[in-house]
DNA sequence: GTATTGTGTACTGTATACAATATAGATATC
DNA sequence: GATATCTATATTGTATACAGTACACAATAC
């Protein structure tokens, strides 16, 4: 279910595009020439262009100039890479939140670790990683901090691309997801620290052993 | 001097826009329309378009849909955020060089700090903004972290936007040049803790104080 | 059989043309 | 005189057309 915010051509063919690429559907490697693309959505090539081009600025397609754009893939050095600086990231973002912002966001926090346990039961995976994600953002977002809201919104589509690669085994996934509220009590109970060393478990989980096949 | 690294006519209007940016001569705030900057550089508003979208990616344009696209202002607010980002990225660099990263990269570092601090000699501000930017962005790179240059670089833009909006009386920024040169020393000998504590000197000192009158 | 060159095709990069919408100014109304 | 509405214009959003380049395949030379 893509959610096109402005009703722009670019703006929805870039929100198509990012799904398609997000789940999969179009996997790495894979050439995107722009007029097949544009043939495809039934628009011409300049809403596609422009898509493109925002999708290569957040990493999820590369630019070859004067030549096709591909899917990005990504290696594994990439993900440990992304993940180191995500914890770095998101542990500001816990420093910086205070009470007042904690609850302002607290419900929509819950609700966000709620779904994803709940869409983990069912086997939904697709939500599940939805519902990660924003979960996280929202995080993020108490920080207050408009710069480090922006970073980690920008780096959330890599993120995902990064969640689906990693495919990880149920047991663990459900494991790793149950951390969510535990982080949240940690945070009520005003003890950061222990819910910084609880994220960098949470993020950097094993992250190596299960990245692949991203161009099977 | 814009240095055209592609030689697509989208990427020297970029560059030529963004130097125009962070030289001044286009202030927050103003209006850019497509088609006169067309006229202005002499090429179509094609490559116009794609040039201001990406920097409006860089958040050095704000683009308000079926409205004009303006140069983006820096509030307060926004430089205490993007400094205490900037810090926690750069302290990351500084946790994973290893020596021989270092080692690797000290020559171009201390040719960037010594750059920096000649052109503070003859009064060139802009290159003292442009050396110090390639001195942070080198020590970002010896970390070796792909992810977290990509964001740095990307960051950067801002970061000059910053520091120009900033307008630091001589004596200090003079002052704040020769932490380069500490920290160097510091990273030599091995001590991060104190190298990390400098840098957050370095970037975070009265920060507050002299922002002001970007839209002059 | 392999390497090299030539040619055609397909795709990108850019320009131009048209459609749709927002802004500003003028007119009308209270 | 102030406010609201209408109209004209300017500017964006999109489509299309053309030029130039890169890639693939074939033909030739070794």
């Amino acid at each position: 279910m893509p959610k096109c915010i402005q009703n722009s051509l670019s703006d929805q063919v870039y929100t198509m595009l990012k799904d398609q690429i997000l789940s999969g559907q179009l996997k790495g490697g894979m050439k995107i020439p722009e007029e097949s693309l544009a043939e495809q959505f039934g628009v011409s090539r300049t809403p596609i262009r422009e898509a493109i081009r925002r999708l290569a600025e957040y990493g999820l397609v590369t630019i070859k100039p004067r030549s096709h754009a591909t899917v990005s893939v990504i290696t594994e050095q990439e993900a440990n890479d992304i993940a180191r600086v995500r914890v770095t990231l998101e542990q500001l973002a816990i420093d910086s939140i205070d009470e007042t912002s904690y609850s302002r966001n607290v419900k929509e926090l819950s609700r966000y670790a709620a779904d994803c346990q709940y869409a983990m039961g069912i086997g939904d995976r697709a939500t599940v990683f939805e519902q990660d994600s924003l979960f996280h953002l929202a995080l993020v977002r108490s920080s207050g901090n408009s710069a480090l809201i922006s970073i980690c919104e920008r780096l959330d589509a890599k993120i995902q691309q990064l969640r689906i690669a990693q495919n990880l085994p149920e047991d663990e996934l459900s494991y790793y997801l149950g951390q969510h509220a535990q982080m949240m009590t940690l945070l009520k109970n005003g003890d950061k620290e222990a819910c910084k060393r609880l994220l960098y478990e949470h993020i950097t989980h094993d992250l190596t052993s299960h990245v692949g096949s991203l161009d099977a």
